[in-house]
DNA sequence: GTGACCCCTCCCGCGGCGAGAGGGTCAAGT
DNA sequence: ACTTGACCCTCTCGCCGCGGGAGGGGTCAC
């Protein structure tokens, strides 16, 4: 009496390795139907093919496995295509990544760049209604949209006396987690909710504008570096972005105007 | 007098941490402008941002370290936009796998699957004209589509009796290298280049249709598997596959049929 | 001179898989 | 009953690119 299919009969059923099927039991996505309690050898029956080909499905999409393993203990259908859905869209976010990467790349490589026009502006200190936050590890956007949203909804267009823009801790950039601050010049900043009035310090700024969606905004950022450098000075501190033309104000990414300050000061030379 | 920018200034200019520009020193990448050689600290040059971009927008479409060394090598401006070509051509490939999966796991969720009419047939042994080869890693399909032209450019129209088909061994699919032969029956099989004819054992088949295009056809191959363990057999030896309706005779896959052979014996339920 | 930062090197862990070593088991043929 | 060869077992290591931490030294402004 045969108790089941071997592993090896199982992998060929199921097209994966036999390897990875014992991963699979081991880390208890793919409990075997029957273990033989002394040679150990493991035996699957057909109702396992199923499952088997979801685990397969879910791997190619890089759903870990660990969340694997949490969707497929999920008994509740609707619940599960939750599951499912809120991976499909992490893949959607990192395939909107790659394709800024490429449209950043292709910038980079292009022959000839036109100049960048970069400004010295020395920024008095000022005081606007703001939002400030640490921000930890790839929730940049989501929560800049909600900060912006709630400014917004705030300090509605007749309070505004200027474009909004954003203060980026540096570390935002290279680890993916630092403080951000989110504001926009108002007649009469006060608190409401997570909005709280924020006095801005003096700054020397070295400033250049963006043209376009946000992209290839990095490439703008290592040109403005490069002149920041090249004139003798230092970047230091948190950078500033100011939206003069964003997606709230035209659909038309191609005239988005992002202009971004690089706190700088001059390099003793000696 | 400053050598240069240390490795912090070049980190918050070009947006990469501190780790990583360590790394791509230590990988030839990016070789610093300078390197103190007392204290081995690092110091880069303005014009080194554009390199470090490159690289940053490189790593984030997943090119391994070593590739990118190897396009940063390459002068050539022509030869450098074919090598980054062809690494997005292979990012378009991994896209596809993704929405196949994406595609095949909603079939497997879906609640009512139809029921899968499976045939046994006893398959009388037969001369074909075939393409064989040891195929490995990844190039199955271009390997597939070669195969396939050459035969059909070999034998045109009126020489071909019946169908194309394939005989794939399970290694293919578990360990993504194996033994597979692409083959038609015609008239009078013969030797021109890789085409040479090839006597097909006589087989028992289970033997199933799979409609639609291929994202989902591995969602067929487990359910025939589930048939013909239900029905008490055992598969062994390569699959056949059979191209009744294929990408050849029309464009709309949702008509394409494949028929899915897997040669099986009785088991003795002893 | 002293403290606050910055920088250095070296080592480990992560995730999912392949590969190999070293050894036991199964089933068919002698 | 015994051999043989295919199959199965466990365990450990390597891959890739990055982060994190330990432990130690350098730089610079007060």
């Amino acid at each position: 009496m045969r108790p089941g299919l071997t592993i090896g009969e199982f992998a060929a059923l199921t097209h994966l390795s036999v390897r990875t099927l014992r991963r699979y039991h081991e880390a208890g996505l793919l409990e075997p139907a029957a273990v033989d309690r002394f040679t150990g050898y493991r035996y699957y029956s057909a109702e396992q093919i199923p499952p088997a080909q979801v685990i397969h499905r879910l791997r190619e999409l890089d759903v870990p496995l660990a969340e694997v393993k949490s969707i497929l203990a999920t008994q509740d259908p609707q619940r599960r295509a939750e599951l499912i859905t809120a991976h499909l869209q992490r893949l959607e976010e990192q395939l909107d990544r790659t394709r800024s990467a490429v449209v950043s790349l292709r910038q980079l490589l292009r022959p000839d760049p036109a100049e960048l026009d970069v400004e010295l502006r020395s920024v008095p200190a000022r005081t606007v209604a703001a939002v400030t936050g640490q921000v930890a590890q790839a929730v940049v956007l989501p929560w800049y949209a909600a900060a912006m949203a709630e400014l917004d909804a705030v300090f509605p267009p007749p309070e505004r006396t200027g474009p909004p823009g954003g203060r980026y801790a540096n570390e935002l950039f290279t680890d993916g987690a630092g403080t951000m601050t989110v504001f926009r010049p108002v007649r009469e900043p006060h608190a409401v909710g997570r909005v709280e009035p924020v006095e801005l310090p003096a700054v020397d700024l070295a400033v250049a504008v963006h043209r376009g969606p946000h992209d290839d905004i990095d490439v703008t950022y290592g040109r403005l570096g490069a002149w920041v450098v090249e004139h003798a000075l230092a970047v230091d501190g948190p950078v500033y972005e100011t939206y003069l033309v964003g997606p709230r104000d035209t659909d038309a990414s191609e005239r988005w105007r992002t202009e971004i300050g690089w706190p700088v000061f001059r390099v003793n030379p000696d």
